[in-house]
DNA sequence: AATATATTGTTGCAATTGCAACGTTTTAAA
DNA sequence: TTTAAAACGTTGCAATTGCAACAATATATT
């Protein structure tokens, strides 16, 4: 997975970050970004910490977005957070850099060997993301819960090329991951597990169905 | 929106398109790319025409990944295109300039001031996709048929400023869109109707419901 | 170690949804 | 212009789902 400072030397990445005009701050954990993002135009990259942007609607429904960790990035470009009903919620005390996006794409400066390494590298982070995205929509278009499960497992064994997947936070996580009810997802989980499809061991699921793996 | 083109002359593109290597290609009506993409790790750029890229799952069920106009970009890398159960339909007669993606990443000529403005061009669409996906994963995420629809009108209005909503293909696309059964769809559209949420008037939805509006 | 907080498993029930099957209308092709 | 194909509207019905509520664990905090 590439990193937004990959092959970039530290003295280089300080020289890029005045260039860019960065700035560094820290929030403590549980803060809201809103109001410290809104109406900006930015990329961050979180430099330390955990940030989940989540997204209420109007029944105060909470949509994970996206969810960032030590040198992910996020922009309030690409993640309409410029939009009042998204919000930066840091889940750890974090630090977080700040650049501001015109300087990205209209520097003038930009014939430095680290600065095109630096617009590399974002493209690849975007790619990523979007391929990411994409994962997640490919899942929850799927019809049913016990489709949207299976569909999940089938990528995420893929992946690691394994029967075994693991839950990375909570079950209740994931049932928002996958758009359904947690306790509905709790259900066919149970059905999966009584017709012998998969089993359950803490948070790793093992895939019985797959001939791949028997 | 940003354009993959976009402040770059055409002697310049024509520069560039040499210098990457590039490839022209034309494809007609109804095409699969599928065997013509596969394994490979390229950028793709519509020139003229029009492509899904879709996904077939176990059950034959097809969802559109995304929809490629004149002059969009696609990638092998974002759309998880070099899975099997991807691919890439042509739905008119299409032409598409293909690039080999380690070119535009790898590139030794990279001080190019045309260049720099390619990749400045990437960055600003692959934004723009995420943003765009990200707002198919808020709609998707609700949890019934009305608060898809009306999450989608939403979106909708906010962009053109306006209480009415254009439906830019079919129903029936709509319905693939927001991940739904199309007659239970057309169901919830009546029953919004019914209770003067809403008119339709052919491809033309009018919003009665947003106090912004009335 | 004791207490508070979060996560998990479970289940009844009402509401929502997908599915199948129609006939009708619109659009595209021959 | 005639014919074929796609889109649309509708509805009964069975299956799936969300919701609420609760007890039981597990995790985190003091």
């Amino acid at each position: 997975m590439t990193k937004i400072f990959d092959f970039i030397s530290s003295p280089n990445k300080r020289k890029l970050l005045y260039l860019l005009q960065a700035h560094r701050f820290t929030f403590n954990k549980d803060s809201s970004l809103q109001s410290f993002v809104k109406n900006e135009n930015i990329l961050g990259i979180i430099t330390k910490g955990y940030v989940q942007i989540i997204k209420v609607d109007a029944n105060d429904n909470r949509t994970i977005i996206e969810e960032l960790f030590e040198e992910d990035i996020f922009g309030t470009n690409m993640s309409s957070l410029k939009n009042k009903d998204y919000d930066l919620i840091t889940k750890e005390d974090t630090e977080i850099i700040f650049i501001d996006y015109d300087k990205i794409i209209n520097n003038e400066d930009n014939n430095k060997a680290f600065y095109v390494q630096f617009q590399k590298n974002l493209i690849e982070i975007l790619t990523e993301k979007i391929r990411e995205k994409n994962e997640r929509i490919e899942i929850i278009t799927q019809k049913t819960i016990r489709n949207k499960l299976l569909e999940y497992f089938n990528i995420a064994s893929k992946k690691n090329n394994s029967k075994f997947v693991y839950i990375s936070s909570t079950f209740t996580d994931l049932a928002d991951y996958l758009a359904i009810d947690r306790s509905a997802m709790s259900r066919e989980l149970k059905n999966l597990k009584e017709e012998g499809l998969i089993e359950i061991k803490g948070k790793k699921i093992i895939l019985l169905y797959n001939d791949k793996w028997i």
